[in-house]
DNA sequence: CTATTAGATGATAATAATTATAAAAACTTT
DNA sequence: AAAGTTTTTATAATTATTATCATCTAATAG
């Protein structure tokens, strides 16, 4: 944990940010709900209980600089709000996400899977891909099956 | 595209929904921009044009209604607006999208491409998949050679 | 050390997208 | 034609996000 932060230090002091307490403190949070999706309220609410002092505006501002230094993805289910999802260590593609209709949980699948489907990509539609976004939407396990956990 | 008025008309009827003038021509509007991805305000200002006393509720209310027929899908590239893509007749899976980075464009993936992917996820994930979202983000041919169009 | 300055924050106002509400209109059914 | 249902319009309300600006902080120059 701490030695994340410090390496997230370091990515903001190489772009002349820095890690102030309002920004570390919500660094915190995102690594401790690491599983989670959260939004930037859900943020706001969770820095809060550890740092009352801190205003929304700050959290707003902070989840966006993260998001260019590309320590956290910001990812949208639909849902009308923005969620902050951070990005694996040393990881080059963004993550994918299994969205269940009936509960609504969000699984995070960490393997690539789309390789080959972007070398087709990048051939057949000769467009250089820096980022992609893939969601499926259906039926978990735990809902399929409630009696396995 | 009288023809798939009337089959969409018959969707409708199928839910005991009306294709009223107002759903009709929400319908034409998105027939006559199938390439674009518009928002509901685009839709909007396309609708007035021919039907000028058409409230902004009701032409969100037909696109929700849509999308729950599978007419159309809502989708979101990050800009903070949802937007609103036809769905290909008879069409099992959600075309994908390539967004530029460089000039914004939104260009479609009509081939499925996913078909691996989703067999394994489907076993290894043990998941129930009804839908998805694709979207790359990264550099067009245009934007890449300029010169070509 | 103090004064200065640039950057960051907090409170709040402003904006923008979407949804809810309620009265009027349009059809349907009786 | 009357009653009932659905849809629409206009508008208010809500929600998420961004902008503004006075204040605060921390680093730097004198």
């Amino acid at each position: 944990m701490e030695q994340r932060i410090e390496r997230i230090k370091k990515q903001l002091h190489s772009q002349s940010y820095k890690l102030t307490p309002q920004r570390e403190a919500t660094v915190r949070v995102l690594l401790e709900h690491e599983e989670d999706h959260l939004s930037a309220e859900d943020v706001y609410m969770l820095v809060k209980e550890k740092s009352p002092e801190i205003g929304l505006a700050t959290v707003y501002r902070t989840l966006e600089l993260l998001n260019e230094l590309k320590v956290v993805d910001k990812i949208n289910f639909g849902d009308g709000v923005s969620r902050y999802d951070l990005r694996q260590e040393g990881a080059a593609h963004f993550h994918h996400h299994l969205v269940c209709i009936e509960c609504g949980s969000v699984d995070e699948i960490q393997e690539d899977l789309l390789e080959d489907v972007e070398k087709v990509v990048e051939r057949d539609w000769n467009f250089i891909i820096k980022d992609h976004r893939l969601t499926f939407h259906g039926i978990c396990y735990r809902c399929r099956d409630p009696k396995s956990k």
